[in-house]
DNA sequence: GTGTTACATTAGATTTAGTCCAAATAGTCT
DNA sequence: AGACTATTTGGACTAAATCTAATGTAACAC
């Protein structure tokens, strides 16, 4: 992702483009894998311009409301974070953690009747099982 | 869920049916919600006999690592627990973080391309939006 | 029954993840 | 420049969950 381009996704969603956002989306746009926020704060910080821990915290959080970056809750570990571009279910590994992209293809959606009142905003296929890494050892946790 | 069938379904999986554990259990079959660690914590310490927060949580691992009990992650909260009855997908509302229950279809397998090495356990369908008693009112957070 | 062993429970300290706060700073607009 | 608002900051704080080490309990063999 360009440097333009982060530019422009962060003020067509009204935010600033400061410093220290433009880091947490760079990072995000440049790394394959699905980092906890704690990896995102130490990755910002490692090069300048520094962000504070509650400013990473802070802009992660403007930026999943912006729609820009997707949270992904891992159960008992922290959660992940995840830029927005091509559309994709997710794959968490049982032994690892790790969060995954998984091609995007359509799922039904459920029928009026199961969802009654409800208001469906998306849907979300998680995958689950062992990552390639983890495939091959035998289960341990 | 009567109280023998508990009973077996520990037993089946190799735990003792301890007074503490069977407590977790009965509370989950009896709840149509999905309730929190700490919520199960304060439920069975209601009744006799009392459990320990570190017994609740041992034993919610436990639990789920036999496969008889579903956790499930939500962004930014705690996490919620589920009896494995009949299979459903999950609803999970923005607004409020509760989750409930979508009457189970079944969804299309990824490609084994998509899969590579990666051995899949389970695919899970999550939707989000707002619950019923979410829906009407005006988006606060 | 008694001993042995493995499984469970407990209270409380600890860790981890994340939020809150109030003051300082930096953009943006006119 | 001056006014205004968004953003950043460090540090205190909170909530969720785990760890520890001592104690208790149940099952099985003898």
């Amino acid at each position: 992702m360009a440097v333009a381009a982060i530019k422009q996704s962060l003020e067509n969603s009204g935010l600033r483009c400061t410093p220290q956002r433009y880091a947490v989306m760079a990072f995000l746009a440049a790394s394959h894998r699905h980092p906890t926020a704690v990896e995102i704060f130490e990755a910002v910080n490692r090069v300048d311009p520094r962000s504070s821990r509650a400013t990473t915290y802070n802009n992660l959080r403007d930026l999943v409301q912006a729609g820009l970056v997707r949270e992904v809750a891992v159960e008992g570990r922290a959660a992940r974070f995840d830029i927005k571009g091509l559309r994709h279910h997710h794959f968490i590994c049982d032994h690892c953690g790790n969060v995954e992209d998984i091609e995007w293809y359509n799922i039904p959606r459920p029928a009026a009747r199961a969802l009654g009142k409800r208001v469906l905003r998306e849907c979300e296929l998680i995958f689950r099982g062992r990552c390639t890494k983890c495939a091959p050892r035998k289960a341990s946790r």
